[in-house]
DNA sequence: ACCCCAGGTGACAACGTTGTCCAGCGACTA
DNA sequence: TAGTCGCTGGACAACGTTGTCACCTGGGGT
């Protein structure tokens, strides 16, 4: 048994081409390509010899080669940053219900967080000629894109806004959603206000904090740099934060969470305290009714990220030529009992 | 102006090729190709006057045509029921991440749970020469998939098993996973346990009836038609199952729920009632430990089951020429309290 | 009877890359 | 000094498909 005999039958070689079924049909290669492709000019009766000829050997069209041919690889980019975060399930969801109404496959990739890992993955995906690219950014220079973007590859970025460069980006409103929610609290008397966030790297993160400062501000209050804890949403750090604030000698006595992680670890940390805190999320979560207090929220529409940034997408593919779009999609507040907890001594 | 002159800065045609970088460095074609992937037998000096046109020109080598040329794509698909669903993630995740390790990209779709869409994904994956597929199957006839397999596509299936086929496969022990969860509502002393699970057309909802089934069995106990309920997951219709059961004149005491999403609607339901009703769900769940009472369910890990059908992917991608594998992925009991109601009158 | 036309069909080049193989050139050895 | 070796570099074919164009055949019009 030599080594060729071992690999022979799992070579891509051995895959019957258009040209084997022309020979076994008895007819030429591009009438084979005709039938494939559905285009007319085809007496029925060689179209049907044709399509036995292709079940027979079990024949599939190789789409590397046609799409090396046609320019167009009838598929889009994701680049995201943890397929597993609850957050992005809906919105590449929605992403590949655009792509499969316009014909397109969705290949995807997580970044971790990680700017190099998102770069190397987003020209990645450019080297196989994506028609499009949808990012999720984690890095904050984007000026690699630029030459792909020149050359014709239709790029979105969802969630976060491209960093140093022009591009369509949809996103949600940070801002005003936090404002919102440290709104909402203070309409329940709160004064002392925590807000535990992402890492100050990420653009949403500074936003939402500016939300934070500017409901305080617009309320005449001071905000004391212990209240402000951003860093990553490791459950530990996050304990930690939430932590410090409630054991200080003049303790916050409600908390604005900066993402879905966030809340979820303080949910945990303050059902084993005694004293009441309120807290709004920001990002709503599944179940987010169901735990004691239910969880008031502001709640982003992931799904409609997704859709617009798709449909943004196509738009560009389709040849529309207008400057960069930016979207914002609202948020809404979601008051479920947890935010309207009003301060012990109020 | 054009239609032309329109469309050319988006033509793929306007792309440099290696052709162009080897004109402007002054050098032989191969001897590009040579530096962009690396290649030994060039001099530092060469080297560099190509890798100076190359940053000139903003050259990308074209994928399409590498793959063409070598038959190998560097990518996996995965075809899975829906990506927003919360046990996907992990298990995408899980996936793309030894997918990386191994230098490949990931391509995805959903199925939505329809048979057809499943054959249209992963064919359409085939046809991109893909090297690999993942497949959880909607459908339960998979013939169409053997002449991929013989050509070489490495393939395995998770979750649920192929149908009409051998192949690699990855299940959890849903039978095991079920007689536990069922035995250990006996142990509390109940009698009268409800079954809401999926539709009797998916395996795993099969065998985690047989699981529990087997369990009332083992415990001399009859199940009465009316504690048993397949259907979709609707929250709609579990939550008519559930009132059905519950407020039959011998109402059930306990349920057990056949997934996740199942567990969820189960949840809501029973909190708005008033006599305490015992729970297990098939599945966890994010927060299962906050609700009240925390719910007690079935483990799966779906990230090990994605590790695992990856890695089994590799091992044949890699030439590991034995006959098919299916591995069993063991569940854990988790009990939190939603399982160790007793039955009111117990 | 001739010409023309239309529709069906096939030969051939091209897409951009990589593998094979050979040529050129400088250096080292006999 | 001539022969040889090793290393760099390039010409060319091939991967499987699609677009272009020309050929062929048969039928209808004059």
């Amino acid at each position: 048994m030599t080594d060729t005999a071992r690999g022979s039958s799992r070579r891509y070689g051995t895959r019957p081409t258009m040209k084997d079924v022309a020979a076994r049909a008895g007819v030429g290669l591009k009438t084979v390509s005709r039938v494939v492709n559905g285009e007319p000019g085809v007496t029925p009766d060689t179209e049907h010899r044709v399509q036995e000829a292709i079940t027979a050997l079990g024949f599939r069209r190789n789409d590397s080669a046609r799409i090396l041919r046609k320019g167009r690889t009838a598929s889009i980019g994701l680049v995201l940053e943890d397929l597993a975060d609850p957050f992005y399930g809906p919105l590449s969801r929605a992403v590949e219900e655009v792509a499969r109404h316009h014909g397109a496959l969705l290949i995807n990739g997580s970044s971790a967080e990680d700017p190099a890992r998102e770069q190397e993955l987003a020209l990645a995906l450019c080297a196989r000629r994506v028609d499009g690219l949808v990012v999720i950014p984690a890095g904050d220079d984007h000026r690699y894109l630029a030459p792909e973007i020149a050359a014709g590859v239709a790029t979105v970025f969802v969630d976060r806004p491209a960093g140093r460069i022009e591009a369509d980006t949809v996103l949600s409103d940070s801002f005003g959603g936090s404002r919102d929610a440290v709104a909402h609290l203070l309409a329940h008397g709160h004064r002392r206000i925590g807000f535990i966030g992402d890492r100050p790297r990420i653009h949403t993160a500074k936003e939402r904090l500016r939300g934070y400062r500017t409901a305080m501000a617009a309320a005449g209050l001071p905000v004391d740099d212990a209240w402000v804890s951003l860093g990553t949403t490791e459950p530990e750090r996050v304990r930690t934060a939430a932590r410090a604030m409630l054991d200080a000698p003049e303790p916050v006595t409600a908390l604005f969470a900066g993402n879905n992680r966030v809340t979820v670890t303080l949910v945990r940390v303050l059902r084993q305290r005694t004293a009441p805190v309120a807290l709004v999320g920001f990002d709503d979560f599944e179940l987010a009714d169901l735990v004691s207090p239910a969880v008031t929220v502001v709640a982003q529409d992931p799904a409609r990220m997704g859709r617009t940034a798709a449909g943004l997408l196509f738009r560009r593919l389709e040849g529309a030529d207008e400057p960069p779009r930016r979207e914002e999609i609202p948020t809404r507040l979601i008051a479920r009992g947890s935010g309207e907890i009003r301060p012990a001594h109020g």
